[in-house]
DNA sequence: CGAATGCTTCGCCGCCTGACGAAGCGTGCG
DNA sequence: CGCACGCTTCGTCAGGCGGCGAAGCATTCG
């Protein structure tokens, strides 16, 4: 199922030049999330006319970046793709030099927990999915990464009310703030809502960051996840 | 030692137009085997003028996506760092649509065993960091994994030499062929070195595949790496 | 020392593309 | 039904950037 030949130049070159323009990052970054998005509501977000957004969008749409639905008369843009904010997440490994102003609370924050394209990424999504995978939870299936019985059983011991276990796959999603590996794919999207839902998580009102819970952090460390 | 705040739109977009060029983007996948080539041979590569390629190479050094030094009349460019290796190889991740031509055979030996900045990826690769970490022969140490001496000695007793070990660590990696991790930084360079050296694997004339050899496959099956 | 070589800098041309306003089109509301 | 609204398409303009040849600079070799 899986086409996975080297990039040539002009593939790299193609998705380069989507990426190239400030108002097209714009609008790519409001979208890691994992949100759907009006296409007003991206223009604004990356200051110019709706005109001018209308034809960014049109390009990252056609470039397979962003999938689009309309809803009434408003148009609902979306990454396409998990993989795409794992693409973009890992963008953030290359600046090698840049140096840059001291990290701030926010930061911080993002760098503990926060949400990527709906799962949990960050400093608890890697301690926790190298959990999962030291306490051999995860198995590898012809998909992906499955959660097998006994590491569902002792989550949901722990009050996480899990779904579709069974049919659902993981996916290693590389952490730029970690650099290490993390749980996306729809297995990864399940357990974080679980969590959310259990009151592990609340998500913060503006951006990504995830605000861990006495709570949650209890639970976890009774998993085994180790906590700073 | 680690800065890690998020892009923002501009170094998002300026990250992206330095790949969206094919000649760039020729010149950049020239390098990704950790090669330091002079400025002709890549001009050629990318099939522009030494002028146009100047100006390119240029361009990528100050983005801080190369580094150069010169010998002589010469002017060797590599990339500046094996995080922009890592990043160039995540890219792939990114085409969720784009319907391309079946693998070739060179594609196959690309994805079983290829240098990715002179360390071992493709399914070998992950396959041998996965048992690694499985037989917990690898620690998280300050700078990322160390090898452990129960590690060392087994992989000495399988006849590779090693050097350095104490001080050599590793980071993660991430595979666009196998979506997974496989072992990099100067530790993975290191084991790689090794293999080459014992001859478990060969470089193939051209390009960035590598042959294992019967030996080596031998050697790796007893370590307990599953071989397909 | 002078010619050849490898690379960079300079100057110029042509294309690409991003920006906007105006107009067109479909949906929803009063 | 007609107007308001959200979005797209069209036309136009200006700026940016890639391309090359010529010239400049350093290094090597005869």
């Amino acid at each position: 199922m899986d086409d996975a030949a080297p990039l040539n130049r002009y593939q790299l070159a193609e998705l380069g030049s989507l990426l190239a323009e400030p108002a097209r990052a714009a609008m790519l970054l409001a979208l890691v999330d994992g949100t759907a998005r009006p296409a007003g509501e991206l223009a604004h977000a990356a200051g110019i006319t709706p005109a001018t957004a209308s034809a960014h969008l049109r390009r990252l749409l056609d470039g397979g970046l962003l999938a689009a639905y309309a809803q009434g008369r408003h148009r609902y843009y979306r990454l396409a793709d998990e993989r795409v904010a794992a693409m973009l997440e890992s963008l953030s490994l290359a600046r090698a030099t840049a140096p840059r102003a001291w990290p701030t609370k926010a930061d911080a924050q993002l760098r503990r927990a926060r949400c990527c394209y709906r799962h949990l990424a960050g400093a608890l999504g890697v301690a926790f999915c190298a959990t999962l995978l030291r306490r051999d939870w995860l198995q590898t299936g012809s998909r992906g990464l499955f959660l097998r019985p006994d590491g569902a059983a002792a989550l949901t011991a722990s009050g996480l009310e899990l779904t579709d276990v069974p049919s659902l796959y993981g996916r290693s999603c590389l952490d730029w703030t970690e650099r290490r590996m993390h749980l996306g794919g729809p297995l990864g999207v399940m357990l974080t809502t679980a969590m959310l839902r259990a009151g592990w998580l609340r998500p913060l009102p503006h951006g990504r960051a995830l605000q861990p819970g006495a709570g949650g952090l209890r639970q976890l460390g009774i998993l085994g996840v180790p906590l700073d």
